[in-house]
RNA sequence: GGCGGCGUAGCUCAGUUGGUUAGAGCAGCGGAUUCAUAAGCCGCGGGUCAUAGGUUCGAAUCCUAUCGCCGCUACCA
């Protein structure tokens, strides 16, 4: 099975913060999830670089749009890198095979009579790239964008006959329940259906920091609409017929939940009526909210995702926010709470769990592992929770997962004070005994580590290379894990502390 | 204004189609241990389940109203 998946593509104005860290970083959980299930993944990531607001970021630089966002890139890539997440492609809009694929779908488009030319007069608002009504605007200004004045603009625009799509869309959301996701999200695009759709204006004129409508030069493809086709030319759309075959309809578009409606909505009707496949499923997950007002440094709150995984670590960031967050809903981030996550979960629970096996293990027993028990109650519930896992993971319930494999750890920590190995050790009668206990550990250990891959890449591959002196294999991580079990015979090595105890300065 | 959601232990939250003493994690307190990253394990939570009514043999779980918080939304004034 091909699984396909993208993360909404950015505008690069600034660098990349905590909120759109979350968005690659959950995306990059699944990804990885389902290669370690044995499907072929694309994973699709990329900067949307056509907005006004990227090319004034630009000019204040002294630099054209094209290189600004060339410079862009790299700021982006080494930050979703430093992350450990691992697209497997990335697009930016202002590349060529985009523009192509732009406007053949604006041509399709224009051929199947959705594009007719209309005349817009109204408020526009730089920051939304969108026009505004007087009722958006709160004493002239608007709400989201207050240090910048809407501007008044009359012009000609071409319109897309979103109107005509509504019906259609309102019997693919009933056929198909799972479309879009969360269910509040759902509804709320039923209801948006329910009052019928408007026709939406797609062109910009007066800039040339766009892509030209095939059939119009002298006006741009308005950005939102050049945005969301960046999916589809992510597959090799149009030219790669094999590939887009291949790739198209993505199984899954996850954004943020403020824009769901443009893909849940005005996306599924550009595709239809270029006779197109629509998406899978959209998923609208929740935002990560500051507590206490303002980020700042002064107050101790960095929201600078690279400084957070710099200071607790990369892994213990990402466990954060997917552990924490009922993803869906928004996330309160909390400083506080990613320590207490790194330090109980992570440093006190699997790490030791970890360090304490390996030490048994090296100090009595060479580091040589035994057979499982045939009969180890504790690896059958083990294996009992890799079924939670997935149930949990392919209905996108990310700390559902999490928390099955955390039970994992949980359990085998109760399970050494039960069985009290160390007392064993002092007794040479008892060596099969130990062997027994010490190879439950070990291999509880090696299911909770393939669980905990896809949030933590780096540690846990690490972890399975001390385990089992062996590479994880990333395309049965998980679709092997039910039954997984160390090599018996193989040398474990002890390593250095997995996740070591962070100590904090703060009183 | 309309539609929808939420309000459960100090904190974050679970609570199936209403049914015995309302649960988990974290934090806190107490205890027995020692393999381990002063970690782990065991025990301890009398919370008006926002408020007031109602339905029912019985409601956190259904209905009504109120208060508070939040989301979506009005091409129409």
């Amino acid at each position: 099975m091909r699984y396909y998946l993208t993360t909404a593509i950015d505008y690069v104005n600034s660098r990349p913060h905590l909120g759109t860290a979350y968005e690659k970083i959950t995306a990059d959980v699944i990804a990885r999830y389902q290669r370690g299930c044995g499907n072929e993944v694309r994973f699709l990531m990329g900067n949307d670089e056509h907005s006004q607001k990227v090319a004034a970021a630009g000019r204040k630089e002294g630099l054209t749009p094209l290189e600004w966002c060339d410079r862009m890139e790299g700021v982006f890539r080494s930050a979703w890198s430093a992350l450990e997440i691992q697209p497997d492609v990335f697009i930016r809009t202002s590349e060529p095979r985009h523009r192509e694929a732009v406007q053949a779908l604006a041509q399709r488009i224009k051929d199947a009579g959705d594009f007719y030319e209309g005349e817009y007069e109204g408020w526009y608002c730089v920051g939304c790239e969108a026009f505004k009504r007087d009722e958006d605007l709160k004493d002239g200004l608007c709400p989201d964008h207050a240090n910048r004045k809407p501007e008044w603009l009359k012009e000609k625009n071409w319109f897309f006959r979103l109107s005509r799509w509504c019906e259609p869309l309102k019997a693919h959301f009933a056929a198909n329940p799972s479309f879009v996701l969360p269910e509040s999200r759902r509804n709320e695009l039923l209801a948006l259906l329910d009052r019928g759709l408007e026709d939406i204006s797609v062109s910009r004129t007066g800039t040339d920091w766009g892509i030209p409508f095939p059939f119009d030069e002298r006006v741009v493809v308005y950005v939102w609409f050049d945005a969301l086709i960046n999916y589809i030319t992510a597959t090799g759309w149009p030219q790669d017929t094999a590939s887009s075959a291949h790739w198209w309809p993505a199984d899954l578009h996850l954004v943020g939940k403020d824009i769901t409606r443009f893909h849940g909505v005005v996306w599924p009707a550009m595709l239809l009526s270029a006779g197109l496949p629509v998406p899978r499923k959209v998923f609208g997950h929740g935002f990560v909210n500051m507590s206490g007002g303002r980020m700042s440094k002064d107050a101790g709150r960095v929201t600078d995702p690279l400084e957070l995984a710099n200071t607790y670590g990369v892994a213990a960031l990402r466990y954060y926010l997917c552990a924490e967050a009922n993803f869906g809903q928004d996330l309160e981030f909390s400083e506080e709470r990613l320590l207490a996550r790194a330090n109980s979960d992570l440093a006190n629970g699997l790490g030791n769990l970890a360090a304490r096996t390996a030490g048994m293990l090296t100090r009595w027993r060479e580091g040589r592992v035994a057979a499982a028990p045939q009969s180890s109650a504790l690896l059958a519930r083990a294996d009992a929770a890799v079924d939670t896992y997935q149930r949990c993971m392919e209905v996108l319930d990310l700390r559902g997962a999490l928390a099955a494999a955390t039970q994992i750890v949980t359990e085998a920590n109760a399970h050494v004070d039960r069985t009290q190995p160390f007392a064993m050790a002092k007794d040479p009668a008892r060596t099969a005994e130990l062997d027994g206990v010490l190879a439950e550990l070990v291999n509880s250990l090696l299911l909770a580590c393939r669980l905990h891959h896809p949030f933590m890449p780096a540690k846990m591959e690490q972890l399975h290379l001390e385990l089992t002196g062996t590479a994880l294999d990333l395309t049965s991580s998980i679709s092997g894990a039910k039954g997984a079990r160390v090599l018996p015979g193989t040398i474990l090595v002890k390593g250095a502390a997995l996740f070591p105890r962070i100590e904090t300065a703060k009183t």
